[in-house]
DNA sequence: AATGAATGAGGCTTCATTCAT
DNA sequence: CATGAATGAAGCCTCATTCAT
């Protein structure tokens, strides 16, 4: 009835036609729906909330209709476990590569670090994950607990790893990382924050460059 | 969003009145009612977020009926503003009279003020601000924009201020103060924020003691 | 915002002015309204069946509005098996009195009964019950327990009292009663899901008068 | 409701073709599926009701695909309406043709009839004919009285052709037949409708052997 | 001032129906 | 012929808001 307003249909070159002359590729395959629409969850769970948010919103971004959205996920809350469960705990790993290939020195591997978490800061959409966490912390106890756990202590330990690192090889004076960790990971949290909440009316970066 | 033909809401009398100076001894406490259902209202919005709390949590908890409610506040948004407005604001003059009056080392003020504030975010219902605004920035942008500039601004600027005095009475090496701020800064707000989110299943304080 | 559709506001005597002139009896007392529903939803899933019923309808037909029902029933389906439970239980009582007290012969009494019966399948809504338990029956196959246990068992039983009652009196002849209730009732039965099936578009009674 | 430009729904053959005439062995067998559906959908609707079955249950019971029901029936109402139209008159025809050859006793002949009944109602599932007319008398006001007219009239008519019968040959007291045929056909209705509801939970049969 | 029964707009979810493959 | 992903109308239910008492 309606055609898919978003993903321009592309014309196909007219080649035999012994088909039926116009398939516009048809509405997207199976296979890459249920990322779109978590893409899309994401962003509108982001600026509004999972309360606020409405179900005819992700479905609009996603580019399909409010029905097609319920044969992918079973409910809201099912959306939003997913979204979490599998749209933010993805990128940890590429820090621990990251870490564990490196053979320069400590410092140097902080500030590689801290120069990769900007930059996915300022162009990856996951940048609001913090903020969908923090929002919906008091209604979705266990996904505050989760993200807590797969993705704040394995941060945390990450920095602590770099970091006894340093002490081992005689770079940094000895200390036990705890709070050395937590207070190099929180202007990156609240980087992340500021970028999700006021750059919506002010573009001015919380920490465009940093010089520790 | 409908301005119903009713009463104006009676815009409640901002900070706080160190002394009731008369209040007609009317049936119960007249002029407390309005703090009481604003206490309440902060407490709901700071679990649930503005879209998730109803009305009658918000009644409940301040222990009147959904009606009353409606006397003071003409609607949700307009007691989520004036709670915004009047609830959060009030804490920051505090910390501008102790640096007012302060005259030790600049690092001892720092020391001081970090302490004052670590105490209110552990005893203060006021510590949830930061998770409220950031919940809903994306549907109040003015009150993130007004908490940004009324409270974080000039918070950042209590400390930038700190910084330059230390600077100038040649107690820390020059510096721009931007970062410096932010850096101080950051740990507490977020120390908040894991109070917020996280203490409900786990008590291990962010940043129970810190020594610089 | 709208006048209950239902119920003509009476216009009420123009006695003093020193009340608001029209006080139109007020919505109707809470301690009505759970009956007014319920016999409205009886109406309502005899026509329609659960499924089909519309809880609209049946706010509309207790000229009440949506929301309201859901203030004394929780869902639909709670509603459902407090008609079932409440509604329908309600009238063998006056069936089992009437036996107890009576004292002519057996075969009066279940004429009599026989006439209660027929008179209350041709005046009483409670008629409709049978046709909704069996519609239901596949879905709430509780609620057909439950009938079959509190209603059609306990009517047999009142029928199969009196038929000993005859035999031993040496009214009628010798027999177990079982299948000769079943025989007895079966037509009563079926007046009633005929009344409720078939009188729509078809008056002529099923068993108007009956000479056993 | 409405009429899509498609292929017109082309109506089953009636009754049963004892020997199939030359089905062209076509991909599969072409003329068995009209035939296969509406079995399931008597299945569905029987147990859940017109408005509660979904036209999924239908198609997984009859194991073809959503899509492929539509290829036979325009609607749900149509499938519905076909169903009844040809799946439930079906089975009278046999009773009346065992009517017409009988030439014992109109006792004998009426014990016979039942017990054909009773083994009909126990074996085919035409036993739920009685239950789905009633369940969707309020939402198929024509189908209701298609049934009353076509099967009940008919049904009913036997009887009473049958006492009519004895009547005349002397076996049975002189009597219209109306109320009497009616009484010999309650208790068969309501084993079907018993079977029907309670044997899900209670296999106790309403009427196994009767003697009349 | 306070109450809470009543209202109805609006959101989540289901499911009959369509249609490209 | 058959499939099943997609659609969107429609229904259940929630909850902000009103208002007679």
């Amino acid at each position: 009835m309606k055609s898919p307003p978003l993903k321009s249909p592309k014309a196909q070159p007219s080649g035999e036609a012994t088909e039926p002359p116009a398939p516009q590729k048809w509405r997207r395959r199976k296979g890459a729906r249920p990322q779109e629409i978590l893409a899309a969850a994401m962003a509108v769970f982001a600026e509004k909330g999972f309360s606020a948010a409405r179900m005819e919103d992700v479905a609009a971004r996603a580019g399909v209709s409010k029905g097609t959205v319920y044969l992918y996920y079973t409910s809201k809350q099912d959306m939003f476990r997913a979204l979490v469960r599998e749209g933010i705990t993805a990128n940890l790993r590429t820090g621990a590569e990251m870490v564990e290939r490196f053979d320069g020195s400590s410092a140097e591997l902080l500030r590689l670090l801290l120069g990769a978490a900007v930059h996915a800061i300022q162009t990856s959409p996951l940048a609001a994950a913090p903020k969908i966490i923090i929002s919906e912390s008091g209604n979705f106890p266990e996904m505050a607990e989760f993200y807590r756990r797969e993705v704040i202590d394995v941060g945390l330990g990450l920095v602590m790893q770099i970091i006894r690192r340093g002490v081992e090889r005689g770079e940094f004076r000895a200390t036990g990382g705890e709070y050395a960790a937590r207070l190099f990971i929180a202007p990156v949290v609240l980087a992340a924050l500021w970028k999700s909440c006021f750059d919506q009316f002010d573009k001015t970066p919380f920490d465009a460059a940093s010089d520790n």
